[in-house]
DNA sequence: TGTACATCAGTGAACGCGCGTTCACTGATGTAC
DNA sequence: TGTACATCAGTGAACGCGCGTTCACTGATGTAC
């Protein structure tokens, strides 16, 4: 049954946010303004105030935002891949497909990785959030370090590379793919690069 | 013979650049103010627009010298690392270690790409800087390019990969390394991120 | 059911500071004849 | 060699605007009894 559009709460919020990042993805942290967020979403600056006691805790509350979505996304995405496959070498390349797609399907290419944006102005956020930016890689890195030991199980490398390098390598190439699709304004560029690494994965445990 | 340290041209000029690339680094582009960069250089104010007419000159010549530089370090890298070796592939793979092992030797670890600080920040910058900014990669992306042809023409590759994207990878992942680096406080991610895309080079090529 | 109070989601006005930029000026060095 | 002028590498004072932040206040909704 559909609700009838209760005058929704955290709605103001949820919209400052959005507005926010896609700023910060395209200015940066520092030349995002409250007065840009403001007139976006129509409401003055103290209302802004109300949501945020100030523009740190709206770093810190984008970046974390930002990592819970980017987790589920990647908890979504290879969750479908592994029910359509038992294999976790299957379920992998499956699940890499996917996110190339994912990205190559969006209009305007990727919109930013907030963590590669944050990590260019480093100087201007507390501890708390470097913490955070960190905390977030070494994740990844567990995660997908997790699913190549299961691959290396069943598939014994072809050739040898540290798995926690290969893991990272995920991020590396996603965030640099990235960068080269902004810059060359080539949205295509970005998944390209997620499928070559795709085809290095299958290189290191199958040999082809 | 020692100059007589002469009140060298240009020399404060190449300091405030020096100090506002470190900075443009660290904190971005917008961060990054006049007023700090005087006071590193020990000037006024005034003399900083005598040497740069406005900031956005500052922003043109900062990217147009580090673009330099980074095309004069590949030269000199790859110059050498061909001395030592008349086959192609070889030398590639020298190359790609020899920049591993710069990298490695940073005491501070990579201080950061511009092409990617200003990714992050492009709503600042104008047209000019953009193009600079794009021509750059197809410049490198060129550059290894050819040199994959010439690998390739001795060494039919045996896994099927287009060599534009793996030209486009050696830039991806250095990015992304410098993101996984700093963001992790580990100098090393970088230099072992550039050595895992040399293992698939190498694989691409020769099978192992 | 009515009343009292609390909370939510803001408004409106004012603040001071730092920023990029401009302008008229200057003292030392270089160049022409 | 001396003089006139030009250029180089700045100085010093002032500008206005935009920024993040504060403070007292408000009108609508929710909750306790």
């Amino acid at each position: 049954m559909p609700s009838p559009a209760p005058k929704r709460k955290g709605d103001t919020r949820e919209r400052l946010l959005e507005f926010a990042e896609s700023s910060v993805l395209e200015k940066g942290f520092d030349a995002t303004s409250i007065d840009e967020l403001i007139a976006a979403a129509g409401i003055t600056k103290s209302g802004f105030f109300y949501h945020f006691r100030d523009k740190t805790e709206l770093a810190r509350a984008l970046l974390t935002r930002y990592i819970d979505r980017e987790n589920e996304m990647f908890d979504v995405l290879f969750g479908r891949a592994d029910e359509l496959n038992d294999d976790p070498l299957h379920g992998f390349l499956v699940g890499l497909k996917m996110l190339a797609e994912l990205v190559a399907d969006l209009p305007n290419g990727h919109p930013g990785c907030l963590i590669a944006a944050y990590c260019y102005q480093d100087r201007l956020f507390d501890q708390q959030v470097r913490d955070l930016n960190a905390q977030s890689v070494l994740l990844w890195r567990k995660r997908f370090r997790t699913r190549l030991d299961m691959i290396a199980e069943r598939y014994p490398p072809r050739i040898a590379v540290d798995l926690d390098d290969l893991a990272d390598m995920l991020s590396a190439v996603a965030d640099g793919g990235i960068i080269l699709s902004r810059v060359l304004r080539d949205p295509m560029v970005m998944p390209r690069q997620i499928l070559l690494y795709r085809d290095f994965v299958k290189a290191v445990f199958t040999g082809a």
